[in-house]
DNA sequence: AAGCACCCCAACCGCGGATAA
DNA sequence: ATTATCCGCGGTTGGGGTGCT
């Protein structure tokens, strides 16, 4: 009957898996990835789902070049928190852990590195981490009491870096995104076999509707419905 | 112009915690 | 109280892009 588990597809995703994706949490939220790995007709895992939506489509999310302020705030918890990335990434509106955790790999690695080569190679501490490096130097410290006023970028890290996604590949899935109807819920309601009136819908998986859809969809109402629905101005 | 090395980032994996059955 | 399932987190890796020789 059921062919269960042809193989799950892996790597990286396409954009028509990502309007997909975008599509079905437009519809059930972003919560049950199983759900809606099973439900999106995309042949990946619900785990998959989740990170791409996390790190990529969420509409939220900043995409370029990490801002000083940011830089400095990431420094700060970092050296605070050690590599709790979730924690640190929830401090800094619009970016994932994934990607703080990138950048420090790359960026700050490197700066403590720098530092460490600067500072007189013999001096005291032997243990020298990038933490040490980091903190016991000067332009971190002067962050740690008000981060909002240093540099000359101070106006908004967001404002700075929402220019930088020119040219960005999913720019047209990002306006759709972004956009504040609810043509999602009005393409339930309307008629299932419409696409996602304003996103085009590619294909969601006949289990998709067959999913009892509705019902599933009534049964999130309470609680989750109240979650997502708001951004379509829906359930006030 | 071609080859090489390095950098950056998206995505996967494994594990632990939380929640549901 | 126990077990199963799902979710989220942190670590790691592989591929594409870019700069340098």
């Amino acid at each position: 009957m059921v062919t269960v588990r042809e193989e799950m597809r892996k790597g990286p995703w396409t954009e028509q898996e990502d309007m997909q994706l975008v599509c079905t949490v437009r519809l059930f939220g972003d919560r049950r990835w199983d759900f809606i790995a099973q439900v999106s007709g995309l042949n990946r895992t619900g785990k998959s789902c989740r990170l791409r939506w996390v790190n990529y489509l969420h509409p939220g999310l900043k995409h370029g070049r990490m801002s000083p302020q940011e830089e400095r705030l990431i420094i700060e918890l970092h050296a605070r928190w050690g590599n709790r990335w979730s924690r640190i990434a929830r401090r800094l509106p619009g970016r994932t852990d994934n990607e703080i955790k990138n950048y420090w790999r790359t960026h700050m690695r490197k700066r403590a590195q720098e530092r460490k080569m600067n500072m007189s190679p013999s001096s005291s501490s032997s243990s020298l981490t990038y933490q040490s490096c980091l903190l016991d130097t000067s332009p971190i410290n002067g962050l740690a009491s008000g981060d909002t006023h240093n540099g000359s970028c101070a106006t908004s890290a967001l404002e700075c870096n929402q220019s930088v996604m020119d040219g960005y590949p999913m720019d047209q899935i990002w306006k759709e995104i972004e956009a504040p109807q609810a043509p999602a819920l009005l393409g339930i309601a309307e008629g299932t076999e419409k696409t996602c009136s304003s996103i085009p819908c590619p294909q969601l998986s006949p289990a998709f509707w067959d999913y009892k859809c509705p019902e599933v969809f009534w049964k999130m109402e309470d609680d989750e419905i109240r979650m997502w629905a708001p951004q379509f101005g829906y359930g006030k």
